[in-house]
DNA sequence: TCCAAATTCCAAAGCGCTTTGGATGAAAAT
DNA sequence: ATTTTCATCCAAAGCGCTTTGGAATTTGGA
């Protein structure tokens, strides 16, 4: 096991090659007889040469690393989903050659952060989580030239940048329709922070349900915060505490759910029979059981792997990455509703 | 707001000062008067120079950054834990001027890896996730001199290396103890992977207790694997259904903890009436609320918070990395057990 | 006043790679 | 046999920083 570090120079010493050639041999350019190429490759295996990152960086002013800025703001950006994330697109940049790298920032270093990204080329792109109604990273990603892929999607003018998003206003929008057709009406809508894009959106699916159906919006059934557990238990308790308290809830995340069903409990009031509850699921991976049925088994859901959008992401980003002026690529990932055992015929 | 990129070449020259004099200015060697370095810092604000990373690891050798290689196997390392130790640890980084590096790998790669990593100097430092039982990593990093932090420990010589992990095995005995104490002889051990070596301490707790109360060791009722809440959910229904159950449960995580809830909800069985429940608390984020209470709050407990753990490996590795002569570290962190609701005298 | 010791600064040599602009020799064309 | 091509290969110039080994200037002691 030798951990000698051999460099270009030495390698090519050992060849009687110039570094040039060697170079040239392991990138694979057309300049060198196939026989050398070979002959290099050998030579480099048997060596245990690896060129230095830093070297090639600086030489050719990519870093084969993508960076992923997150907040440490109240609400923490890091969380279950951002893992799920993580795991699909770490695995992407690994079959692609690239590393993944994190920086913490609060929100007001985040734009200094992005110059100095591009400014001394740390990274080759970066991925934007958690776009916000008002955002003003994206604009700022465009105008310094940092290749950037937006998981989610800012408003307004849409084509001009990459995103993966889902439809997250028709998936609300179907699942509030699902529990009107079961004959509810008072309906709450536990939703997440609704200064980010994608609660925004579900909002407005939400409330088109409603008026779909003539249903007036009670601004009491609806509550807006950062998606976790203890908040999805505050919030079903708060609401079931009413004079007029909802008879289905609408979840924004399992995360949330689940604390809505300990709640549930809490009143002894059972899924699917005195009560429906039904969430936007993530797919969550520590909740994935391998048999692949979608936990909690019995919740009726729209979901969508999170963990997939992170893989595609970081496709879309080098793909991006190896070619800055292909048009921008933008999609939409559709739900579908799955019906559990958590909803049921209002009584 | 200027994007134009400035290096030290264009800097000195804007300051009629060589670029020695200015690289010293900036990095506070005492070479250089005070006067002039503030001279240097004013220029160098004003005309937004950041000096570029590869160039000065390069140089360096140091990359500023630290690697994390997370194993993509069947049991998936990045879950809502890891997400948690990033948290913590990505804070320590951030301030201390370190980013944060992650690279998926399966096992076999892992090795290669950690030479390339050092070969060329990635990353400064590395911090190993989940040692095994039989753990290869840490011999392997020692030998090829990159520095490490574990979190967790491996068996074998303790203090030859950095390490921070929490007591798990008088965690887990003092769980047991107390559900002994309450009355129960008949307690399941839902554990995380045992070729693990947390896992495994934790399992030693477990038959130490048991041991001391002369209790027999039933394998029927202890079960290994990753730890996730549908593992959760089918240990507890598993063992339920023996011909002699197990009145009280003990879990090696929260997640699997909430399976064992949904389980016991299930079989209609009251969590310290008819069934005791009782698990690891590694306080996840997502199942903190803001003002404090640990969730679910019912639940008998010993915690220690896993992102503490990543703040605290992260400064232990920049203080390895900053004086690699410097003796080993090693921490181990203490519980406490907080009795909730979830358990109760065997009736 | 003069010389030794600080103090302050600099030119130049790397760090390890890529890439430009030839050079060299062999094969093909005249 | 002489010129043109083509296929291979190479020397050397960067990329932007740090750092060595002095040089120039100032200070202080005799």
């Amino acid at each position: 096991m030798s951990n000698n570090i051999v460099n270009l120079k030495q390698l090519s010493q050992y060849l009687g090659l110039s570094q040039t050639t060697v170079s040239r041999a392991l990138n694979g350019f057309p300049e060198v007889s196939e026989r050398t190429r070979k002959k290099v490759q050998e030579a480099a295996e048997k060596l245990n040469y690896r060129p230095s990152p830093s070297a090639s960086s600086l030489a050719t002013g990519k870093a084969k690393i993508i960076g992923h800025v997150v907040p440490v703001s109240e609400h923490r950006m890091i969380n279950p989903h951002f893992s799920d994330f993580l795991a699909g697109a770490s695995d992407t940049y690994a079959r692609a050659g690239y590393d993944l790298l994190i920086r913490a920032a609060t929100p007001e270093q985040e734009a200094d952060i992005y110059r100095d990204f591009v400014s001394r080329n740390r990274v080759d792109g970066v991925v934007v989580h958690g776009p916000m109604v008002d955002e003003s990273r994206i604009a700022l990603l465009k105008s310094i030239g940092l290749p950037f892929v937006v998981h989610g999607r800012a408003g307004g003018e849409e084509h001009s940048y990459s995103w993966l998003d889902v439809d997250n206003r028709s998936a609300i929008e179907k699942l509030t329709n699902y529990l009107i057709d079961l004959g509810h009406r008072r309906i709450a809508l536990v939703n997440g922070l609704e200064s980010m894009n994608f609660a925004h959106r579900r909002r407005l699916g939400y409330e088109a349900a409603l008026q779909q159906h003539g249903i007036e919006i009670d601004p009491a059934l609806i509550s807006s915060a950062d998606m976790n557990e203890p908040y999805g238990y505050e919030a079903t308790m708060e609401k079931l505490a009413l004079d007029n308290p909802p008879t289905a809830f609408v979840y924004s995340s399992i995360l949330s759910a689940m604390g809505g069903m300990r709640a549930a409990n809490m009143h002894s009031l059972r899924p699917g029979k005195d009560i429906s509850l039904a969430t936007f699921d993530d797919q969550l991976s520590f909740l994935q059981s391998k048999n692949g049925a979608s936990p909690p088994p019995y919740m009726t859901n729209v979901s969508s792997s999170i963990q997939e959008a992170g893989r595609r992401v970081g496709e879309l980003l080098i793909a991006q990455i190896a070619d800055p002026k292909a048009p921008p690529v933008c999609e939409l990932w559709k739900t579908n509703l799955v019906v559990g055992e958590s909803t049921g015929r209002l009584a």
